[in-house]
DNA sequence: TAGATTTAGACAATCTTTGACAAGAACTAA
DNA sequence: TTAGTTCTTGTCAAAGATTGTCTAAATCTA
């Protein structure tokens, strides 16, 4: 499940409007509804406003808005998984420290 | 071996000047200097240009400079883990279809 | 159809990245 | 030491990318 499609499914499970999620995390209709489409990228504020708005798990939210810059970085690309695999072991080896 | 030291090293054992690679990939000596040092990133273009100047595998190259974009993203933060196994399990279930 | 909601396009504002320049620090050789 | 060379650092403007807002059009619902 996307970020995109996770928003919109809570917001609709919840019967929220649009403008009723963006006066709730104070912005325009018209940017939640780009952010439900996939158009634009939440800002880190703005996932924290929605996980409360929502009512969704921060960390599963915050999750997934960081896997899709990840993916952003490195989609189409041919080394794709071997750089994701480099960088995940730089994690892990970094985390023991 | 990160992207920057790599780069210093292969230019060393080349025996190398800065000012030569510089002109090698048409940029200014201190642009490289940074590069090396990891306080600037360089673009893909230099990628390319750097590789063939310094003699080291492409995608090799390639692979470090990726993942060091995801690197970047998710350094620092608590789900870094989770988010990066997310994109990958993402970008290994598209490369199926 | 009327009224409400959602979407799309265009544009300005903002933030980030990049490249260039100049001055300073570090090193080398005589 | 000094002169000459290489490397590093800081700053700034240009270029690029992202974000928010506005307006109008499209879609939906009763």
């Amino acid at each position: 499940m996307i970020l995109s499609e996770l928003l919109k499914s809570k917001r609709e499970t919840k019967n929220l409007l649009l403008r009723e999620v963006a006066s709730m995390i104070d912005a325009d209709t018209a940017l939640i509804s780009k952010i439900e489409k996939g158009d634009r990228k939440p800002t880190r504020e703005q996932i924290d406003k929605l996980a409360i708005a929502l009512d969704i798990e921060h960390s599963k939210l915050l999750k997934l808005w960081l896997s899709e810059k990840v993916y952003e970085d490195v989609k189409g690309e041919d080394l794709a998984i071997d750089a994701i695999k480099i960088a995940l072991k730089r994690i892990k080896t970094e985390e023991k420290n």
